[in-house]
Order: structure tokens, then C-alpha cells, then sequence
DNA sequence: ACATAATCCTGACGATCGTGAGGATTATGG
DNA sequence: CCATAATCCTCACGATCGTCAGGATTATGT
């Protein structure tokens, strides 16, 4: 399922509803991806102030897969070995 | 053009192959997309620790987009009128 | 090789973050 | 309706950010 974000706040109900879906409080799972409650709390309602590794971190422990979406154009700049998908 | 995340800092390199190719220096994409030089020097170069909202200014400012890919389950649990793509 | 442009690096400053702890508020279910 | 769980909120603290300014380093083109 894709969703392209239109904010940066954005992320926050999605990462909420991979949550729910998974069936986990926030205390858990911001333990098992290594954040506090507080940030998980803030992240779900929108806060985009997050710093980015922080955030990339918890997508990535919810399973939560980030796609660039850029420019052909691009294409020819990209360094050697850049994965698609 | 779309390309998986795999490590936070690899959007580095995507945001500096876009720059390229619309054949801007980094001086004035910053001031385009009001950031300043040094931020998206580092940006480009895999610091991964900035602000979400900045990055997410960039990247709009650059015309890329960015989509999450989320478990098929979540669905029932986004919010009303969350869009696709 | 040279001159200039473009990028990078460093340090200092104010602003803001993420965490932890504690208490309020809201959901859940018995 | 009540008890408990889950989430949210606030505060203070140390850590880190993003910006600015300046100088170094690296690319580019002639």
C-alpha cells in the first residue's frame, strides 16, 4: 500500500495506524525501535520536527518502507550501484 | 524514477543527483527552498540527523516525492480520506 | 598553469530537540 | 459505573540542531 506524502506531518497517522494494525501500545514499540513513548506520542500526531534518523528509525521498525519518487532527469547523476524500486 | 530507502543518510545522494540535474549550485536551491548552504552541504553528504520538516522542504523544493510503502494490514486503521499513490 | 567558481569545513551562537518522570486525561472492558 | 489500561501533557535537563561568517579546499574552464 503506497502513500505519497503531501506534508511532512503526514508521516504521523500512518505510522499510528501500522501500529494499531500490529496490534502494540506505544510503550512497546517505541521500545523495540529504541525511542521514548514521548517521541512515539509526538511523532503519531504530526510533530515534523523530528530529527530524521529518529523517524527513519521507527518506520523502519514498523516495516515501513520509504520510496523516493524523483525526476528521470536524475537518473544519469545518481551514483553508481543506487538501488531501485 | 523510484528508489527504496535503506539507510536514513541515503537520501544524500538522491537530493544532490535532482540538484544536478536541474543544474543549480547549491547556493541558490538553498535560497530557493529557504535553507541555507551549509544545511544542505551536509544534507547532501548523508547527515542524517536533520530536522524532518527542513528535509521535507527540500525534497518538495526539488520536485521529489516521497511515498511509504506500509503493511497491506494497516489499511482499516488510516484515517478517513488518506490519499494514494 | 592560472583565475575564478563552487563546495566544503570550522567555530560560535541561539534555538530546539529527545528523554525521563510525573501527573492528567481519555479508552476499554468487566 | 468502576477500575485499569493506554495515551497524552508538562516540565526540566543535557545534547544537538541550523544558521551565519569566514577561510580552506576542490572543480571548472580558458
Amino acid at each position: 500500500m503506497r502513500i505519497k506524502l503531501s506534508k511532512a506531518s503526514d508521516i504521523g497517522p500512518l505510522v499510528r495506524a501500522v501500529r494499531k494494525a500490529q496490534k502494540m501500545r506505544q510503550d512497546d514499540t517505541a521500545g523495540a525501535v529504541g525511542v521514548s513513548e514521548n517521541f512515539l506520542s509526538k511523532i503519531e500526531h504530526g510533530a515534523d520536527k523530528a530529527q530524521w534518523n529518529k523517524l527513519f528509525q521507527v518506520l523502519q521498525g514498523l516495516g515501513i518502507h520509504v520510496v523516493l519518487d524523483l525526476p528521470e532527469e536524475a537518473r544519469s547523476y545518481l551514483p553508481k550501484g543506487t538501488e531501485q524500486s
